[in-house]
DNA sequence: TATAATTGTTAGACATGTCTAATAATTATG
DNA sequence: CATAATTATTAGACATGTCTAACAATTATA
């Protein structure tokens, strides 16, 4: 019942590299180096060295001007900082209503430095959120309100809930 | 109306350094290397070289084994910081239910890396969940019966709600 | 198919931030 | 108050990840 090797932790750099790969070979289409150096905002001589780092690790294969294509492992390792990236940026777009632009580029920061349990709790909410119609379904709409008119709507306001104005 | 001097944006590491500051210095407590390493889990050099980069840049106000100041502008920084981190604390421990430890090590880690929008949205919810009694107060248990059981509370399913789909 | 354009790699500089080892200043105490 | 213990600083190594410049391979095209 011994663990193999018990996968390296990556930086939130390799993450984002094995990411793009995965994304970008989603079809099976050839990754190139150019496609991923753009698609990070980075340099071509980065992404190299980056290529050279993951396949060390085996994570990618890669061969000089060749193929570029995530391992088995690379793929589990991608896998889940994807997953990790949508539930983050459904989180950001449909609980709190933020636009898909910046949803991504938060989910893309967060994805690297959450934790499992948050990133778990925060997937759950997001499902809950989206499947109850009271705390759900009709929640972003009581909290749209709230957002532009700064006090709660009347079916919040039945009993007498002291608005908390610590820390502002 | 020219802004003085567009404030630089820090790097995470610099928050943390001026963020510890902070919070030791809160009740004009004297600041030591030593409290500051300690809190922030590095060793005495990188506190030192820390600090001469943000006296560098006015931030702190540090002499040769003497006093340790925030100055205005880095105050201003640092409080920023931490409301960030409190806000995010809140929301992962209030809405979220998670243990305080770890609320607190994710909000160390995002509050780098959070929009500004995010951030304000994330605040809003917290205040908004813990003020709305359906929204809200009835909110986290609900929340929490979903997280038990896996399936939605009976409240949940009386009427049929759409989901929304918007901007999948 | 020879040459031009594009894409990829190497080498090495640079920035950030950490560390250890050695040294210096400060503070506590015998 | 002299010396020991503690705290702080300097110097310099190291790791990560980026970049530019120069060169090499591949691909497109005249």
């Amino acid at each position: 019942m011994v663990k193999q090797e018990a996968q390296r932790k990556q930086t939130a750099s390799m993450e984002d590299y094995l990411e793009a790969i995965a994304n970008l070979g989603g079809g099976r289409k050839v990754v190139r180096v150019k496609q991923i150096s753009e698609m990070l905002g980075v340099k071509m001589p980065s992404v190299t060295s980056a290529l050279k780092k993951l396949s060390e690790q085996e994570l990618v294969e890669h061969e000089r001007y060749g193929h570029i294509k995530l391992t088995p492992q690379g793929d589990k390792v991608a896998g889940d900082v994807i997953r990790r990236h949508r539930a983050l940026a459904r989180f950001f777009a449909q609980a709190l209503g933020i636009d898909q632009q910046t949803a991504k580029e938060d989910a893309c920061k967060i994805e690297h430095v959450i934790s499992p349990l948050s990133m778990e709790r925060l997937a759950k909410f997001v499902e809950f959120i989206e499947a109850c119609p009271l705390g759900g379904a009709n929640f972003p709409s009581r909290y749209e309100y709230y957002l532009e008119h700064g006090e709660l709507p009347r079916e919040c306001l039945g009993r007498s809930v002291k608005k908390r104005k610590s820390e502002r």
